[in-house]
DNA sequence: CTTCCATCTGACCGATCGGTCAGGGTCTGA
DNA sequence: TCAGACCCTGACCGATCGGTCAGATGGAAG
């Protein structure tokens, strides 16, 4: 009764969002989203700058806890790097499934584009630490598969409540990363304190 | 052996998979893949019906193992199953690393294109077969996260050979894949006599 | 020589892409 | 009443896409 207020920016946003976990960045014009929205494609770019734009402020909050994650990583080693990156990494990648399934694949092309700006040297590190820091290949091999897998896979468990997904997913990765330093059977109660 | 017949076909062939790997489907136009064989557009178009015969001729090869490895999974379940998945699978990615890195991404719409029909079902089915016919939230999470890490990160270990690749990412699977309710009846793996 | 056929090409087509632009409504505050 | 900010639009632009087509080339067969 109010009033009702349109707030097109966002629905273009959300529209966009849709789109593009859908057909994926390329293959979404603007004409999609604006159809979808139910207004012309020249609004769309009267809200946002350009395409890139609207990808840019779509992926922004997903972008800033990757980046504070990174933080915390800088200077863990070892098996407490894999669990803080393991943990962190699920719980970006459940919060925000929408807008990572959005990178879906186009991920080399679209990190050229100035707005994902050292995202690639970002999630190496985040690589990095899930693999214990280890240059052994089983190890690398297990942290790059982990995480592109859970970023494929989590955009696909719409049905499945955060909780329970972020659970499965952490007991998943933590089955599955290459133990480090350690590969003896004993818990792994013991942090490491030098390196 | 100084023959120098041209093979444009192969060549073409050769250059699509190349691109289509870095740039992906939709983002290699026709004209890229011609300029890099160094022929014209009208070249490739002469030796392919279309854009979408030349990704089906590129992709052939790895869906006709998809489908032997189908048929090899039909009655199994449990254990057993998720075990012959792991290794056919891993088998699979490792053999057509480059083929599968293809379809990075842009799955969902290339499975509309009819040379790739029923290849969604027979995945779901390899899916459901890693995750030992469980329908566990965790099994089906552990199953999905996997079959998609392998595809999108076995392309990117270019510098890896097929053998250590194969071993690390079969290995991995075994760590990762919830086990089903009853164990391995046997020791696993009397395998090592595979051609 | 002529004929034939496989190969290859430049010119061209319609469609669609991201993006620009001038201008038309609508609301608000002076 | 009017100026100006805001929101929105149709028409249009150049570029590029996948794809077509008539014709040039060159080697083998007759």
């Amino acid at each position: 009764m109010a009033r009702a207020v349109p707030d097109t920016h966002g629905e273009i946003l959300a529209a966009a969002a849709r789109q593009f976990t859908v057909t994926g960045y390329r293959g979404t014009s603007l004409q999609d989203i604006a159809r979808e929205v139910g207004c012309s494609k020249a609004t769309v770019l009267y809200h946002f700058a350009n395409k890139e734009a609207l990808l840019a402020e779509l992926m922004a909050p997903a972008i800033e806890v990757l980046r504070s994650l990174d933080d915390q990583l800088a200077g863990l080693t070892g098996a407490a790097a894999q669990e803080v990156a393991a943990q962190g990494f699920v719980d970006l990648a459940v919060r925000f499934r929408q807008e990572i399934a959005v990178l879906r694949g186009e991920f080399p092309e679209l990190l050229c584009q100035p707005a994902f700006a050292h995202i690639q040297e970002i999630s190496d590190r985040l690589r990095d630490a899930l693999a214990g820091h280890s240059d052994r290949p089983g190890a690398r091999i297990a942290a790059l598969v982990l995480l592109a897998g859970i970023s494929e896979a989590c955009g696909e468990f719409a049905d499945i409540p955060d909780d329970e997904l972020r659970l499965a997913l952490l007991t998943l990765a933590r089955r599955a990363v290459e133990p480090v330093d350690a590969p003896l059977p004993h818990p792994p109660t013991t942090e490491d304190k030098d390196s």
